[in-house]
DNA sequence: GCCAACGTTGGC
DNA sequence: GCCAACGTTGGC
């Protein structure tokens, strides 16, 4: 079972947008690097994703989504090298950890989204996994 | 809004 | 296959 994290603009597309579309969830398309759709295509059915604010006032893990179906064509192009997985919100962070607290965090010093802040699909370890979540009171 | 870091493109 | 130029991302 693997841990992932997904960035998105909350002006384009927040959590709160995440949310509203229920269980139908939403296709994580418009993904147009290599490296972010091979670690979409990784992904596997009923794994858990971050959901990430990026560009924020206060850029901020804010809660946790869920895989709801695995790697298909992106229905937002024709050029078939990219593709998208789908995924619903499945629960909030009581509280949203931000940026600036993992990158105080250690233990956090190895995550992605400190060392290659760009990627916008990257892996969680299993032990970073558990204390993000521990840091913003949610259920790992 | 600025700018550093990174990924991609294209000429050679 | 190299690398300069360019575009985009995202923190601040």
């Amino acid at each position: 079972m693997a841990f992932w994290l997904m960035k998105s603009e909350p002006d384009v597309f927040s959590w709160d947008d995440l949310v509203a579309k229920g269980a139908t969830g939403e296709p994580w398309d418009g993904v147009r690097n290599y490296q972010a759709r091979n670690n979409m295509r990784a992904m596997k059915l009923g794994e858990r994703a971050f959901f990430y604010h990026s560009r924020g006032s206060a850029p901020a893990v804010v809660g946790i989504s869920e895989v709801i179906a695995e790697a298909h064509p992106d229905p937002t192009t024709e050029d078939p090298r990219w593709e998208c997985v789908d995924v619903r919100a499945q629960a909030p962070f009581p509280r949203a950890v931000t940026l600036a607290e993992i990158k105080a965090e250690p233990r956090l010093a190895e995550m992605v989204l400190v060392r290659n802040s760009r990627l916008s699909v990257q892996p969680v370890r299993e032990e970073e996994w558990r204390l993000v979540c521990e840091m913003g009171g949610a259920r790992p």
